[in-house]
DNA sequence: CTATATACATAAGAAAATTATGTATATTTG
DNA sequence: CAAATATACATAATTTTCTTATGTATATAG
């Protein structure tokens, strides 16, 4: 994998998932905690990232909440009811994605 | 899955992947292959499928035969020496990159 | 004091899909 | 037999999503 490329389309299910489990959570912490996940091998840039979050706000599944750390700023987003719904079912569906994407790159040659 | 989305930069791997287990195959012939080998749960739609395989073509993955079979125009596709090699590699990454996705999607909330 | 880490943000461009069309022939069904 | 569906390819406009580059700012480590 060169460089972490390839996150197409997963993004947003994360970051809903990472939120399911961890209450809040803010931009920086979302890259540290996807990186050491996998090992390093994903690695979101910001330029990802910080669009992303504000679609996942401005389509109502999160919100957020801004506060002064160690003198920096800091935004904390959360999962809103409607988000914790979507969440569920956007996590099945990339689960039951990628278990048919296993499916077939997995798949024996057809012996025809 | 509302409708098969997200194939989402996966296409490419999946028709090398095919044609790595089938020696030759034509467009059509790969939707019906994907939508059986997934249940029905990825439809290919002509839009992704046919842009897609003449860059791979044009990319030196593919090479094309054209045929007319029953009356009607048939193209088919198969790796060249160098898309053989690819798909090794691009098959592997994609595998890495579900097994991470998985990770994720499966990981239970930290207790702190 | 300088580099790195933390922390957010946006803008230009590219890549890859969706949706909508278009052409054409063969086969199935009412 | 007419109409609908299946087979078979293709492209164009648009949208979504990511990459790459850039910008601002503070804290900490060397």
């Amino acid at each position: 994998m060169k460089d972490s490329k390839l996150l197409k389309g997963t993004l947003q299910t994360i970051i809903l998932k990472l939120l399911s489990d961890k209450d809040k959570m803010y931009g920086y912490e979302i890259t540290q905690q996807v990186k050491q996940l996998t090992a390093g091998e994903f690695i979101l840039t910001e330029g990802a990232l910080y669009p992303a979050l504000h679609k996942l706000e401005a389509d109502g599944y999160l919100q957020t909440d801004s506060v002064i750390v160690d003198g920096r700023a800091r935004k904390y987003y959360s999962l809103t009811e409607f988000g914790q719904k979507e969440q569920v079912s956007k996590v099945q569906d990339a689960l039951t994605f990628v278990e048919k994407l296993q499916l077939i790159l997995n798949s024996k040659p057809s012996l025809s």
